[in-house]
RNA sequence: CGGGGUGUAGCGUAGCCCGGUUAUCGCGCCGCGUUUGGGACGCGGAGGUCGCAGGUUCGAAUCCUGCCACCCCGACCA
């Protein structure tokens, strides 16, 4: 179990156990760097797949299911994209077994069975899309063309890592279709704010928007918008992409219509994506060593209640009250559990809602029923009072928006203090490596000087900025001049 | 794929250098009892191809060879 989600505590298996186990199926498995998601996990990414789905349709976009299996000759139609790609593809040669004569008991793969054409496993769906897209459209009236899919992808990476990096992992991409350049470009812009939004407003996650840097960008895009996140190790961590495509794929697909002008034009592309890596990113920026710390917004239980009894006749006092603050809770669609397991004590409770990030707890025992009181304690701050039964449910309804925001703030403030103006490479590398986070300097727009960068200081640039003003200055490592700044960081 | 490290019960581990009873300990698990306002306690119990395959030996967790997996650091990447 890797121990490395973030550098904050020194052993989070416990509590990653929660979430996700990495597939260890069997002995020789070739299935490396996969993950189970448990149900807890799942059911954090749910609630994230139901937001961002309800962003997309907000925006005019529709769900649809293409293939997982690219055939090959369509994979590298677009050459740079399959280019890109090309190094980290799981392969389908063959489409069936049969016994091994050598080997009783054992199977084989058939050798009669070699498929004609080799099938890739995708990993983006592009190829596969606009080779379906060709044969939807021929007018400007068919335009435009606004796809997501939910989907899983395999990239056969050379080192994974939970979460954000592992072999299969579950997303969604987006893929769309325009009329003009002006309109794509709108499109990818679009989109970038909306997972800017979901980040921010939904994860609590702050987010810096920009555009990458050619060496960054994405394989076959003209431009990639991305939004950028600090985690509290002080290391970056791109949680979204949004790629302008240009012409690109539909040239390589040869995807034309009609304009207004009864002319024959190539479709305009954009296509953007988050992933389970956002799950990563969420922990990585809100856990303490207690373990997860859910923003209200994505926590599968809200506010859990533990009963605290002797006798059974206390249980079942106790349990009365619980009901009927679980059903005034879910009258204001507020999600909560009541756990009345008798095998295990209220410590060992409180201590695994902890663990699994559950925002807000109420303990109930005899001596609040006495009282009418509760105890009612905060996860994001692990402070506990007693309060007045009474208006607990408008209290707790309250509590919640203050707790995402206050994590939400929490995060900000973090990373806005680990944003750091530099101005010469000394300070560069000494900021880098003491404070650590996003430093803010001038580069002079070469791949030569960003590249000798990363070489020395194992810094990239995480974006380009959208908000950044422009401002002449010299660039931190050539002295050449420069129009505004970029953001540096260690990236995941 | 290069450099380094590690594989012993569900998890974490001792033992390995220097081969020798029935493989150590903790957590967890099961049973009974007592408990329950921050991870309970006592007693009893179950659970092991010592990563895999060869080899050396009277005897291998321990020594040798090969392989596999995982972790860390590189190259690659959402």
């Amino acid at each position: 179990m890797s121990k490395n989600l973030t550098s904050r505590s020194e052993d989070y298996s416990k509590w990653y156990n929660e979430l996700v186990v990495k597939a260890d199926l069997a002995e020789n498995s070739a299935v490396r760097g996969c993950m189970v998601i448990k149900p807890y996990g799942y059911a954090i990414w749910e609630k994230m797949q139901a937001e961002l789905d309800r962003m997309f349709k907000e925006t005019g976009h529709e769900n649809a299911y293409f293939p997982l299996f690219v055939p090959k000759s369509l994979f590298e139609a677009e050459e740079k994209n399959a280019e890109g790609f090309a190094k980290e593809c799981a392969i389908v040669t063959h489409y069936r077994l049969q016994n091994d004569p050598d080997n009783p008991g054992k199977l084989r793969v058939d050798p009669d069975a070699k498929l004609e054409e080799e099938l890739i496993v995708r990993p983006t769906s592009e190829a596969i899309i606009w080779s379906t897209y060709k044969g939807w459209i021929q007018s400007y009236r068919d335009l435009p063309i606004l796809i997501n899919q939910w989907a899983n992808v395999v990239r056969w990476e050379m080192r994974t890592r939970l979460f954000l990096r592992t072999a299969e992992f579950l997303w969604q991409e987006g893929h769309t279709a325009h009329e003009t350049k002006a309109e794509a470009i709108a499109e990818a812009e679009q989109m970038n704010n909306v997972y800017a939004e979901f980040a921010e407003n939904f994860m609590a996650i702050p987010v810096i928007k920009g555009v990458k840097t050619e060496s960054e960008r994405f394989a076959g895009a003209i431009e990639t918008y991305c939004i950028e996140a600090l985690m509290q190790d002080g290391k970056a961590l791109q949680a979204g992409t949004s790629h302008f495509l240009g012409q690109n794929f539909a040239k390589a697909f040869d995807v034309k219509f009609t304009n207004k002008e009864g002319k024959q034009d190539y479709v305009w592309a954009t296509s953007w994506g988050v992933s389970t890596r956002l799950m990563g990113a969420l922990v990585m920026t809100h856990s303490d060593d207690k373990g997860l710390v859910l923003p209200p917004n994505l926590a599968p239980i809200q506010i859990v209640i533990v009963p605290i009894h002797k006798t059974d006749d206390q249980l079942d006092a106790i349990s009365a009250v619980s009901n009927d603050l679980m059903k005034a809770f879910k009258a204001k669609g507020i999600s909560c559990k009541f756990d009345h397991r008798n095998t295990h004590r209220p410590g060992a409770k409180f201590a695994q809602y902890e663990l699994q990030g559950v925002p807000l707890r109420v303990a109930i025992g005899s001596r609040d029923l006495e009282n009418n009181t509760v105890e009612l304690a905060r996860r994001d701050t692990l402070t506990k009072e007693t309060v007045a039964l009474e208006g607990l449910v408008d209290r707790v309804a309250s509590l919640l928006s203050e707790i995402q925001e206050t994590l939400f703030k929490k995060a900000l403030d973090f990373r806005d203090s680990h944003i750091t103006e530099v101005n010469s490479f000394e300070d560069f590398k000494t900021v880098l490596e003491t404070k650590t986070g996003f430093i803010s300097a001038h580069w002079d727009g070469t791949i030569e000087t960003e590249q000798k960068i990363k070489d020395l200081t194992k810094a990239t640039i995480r974006c380009i900025p959208m908000e950044s003003p422009n401002e002449a200055g010299t660039c931190v490592f050539t002295g050449n001049p420069s129009s505004r700044r970029v953001l540096f960081a260690k990236a995941y």
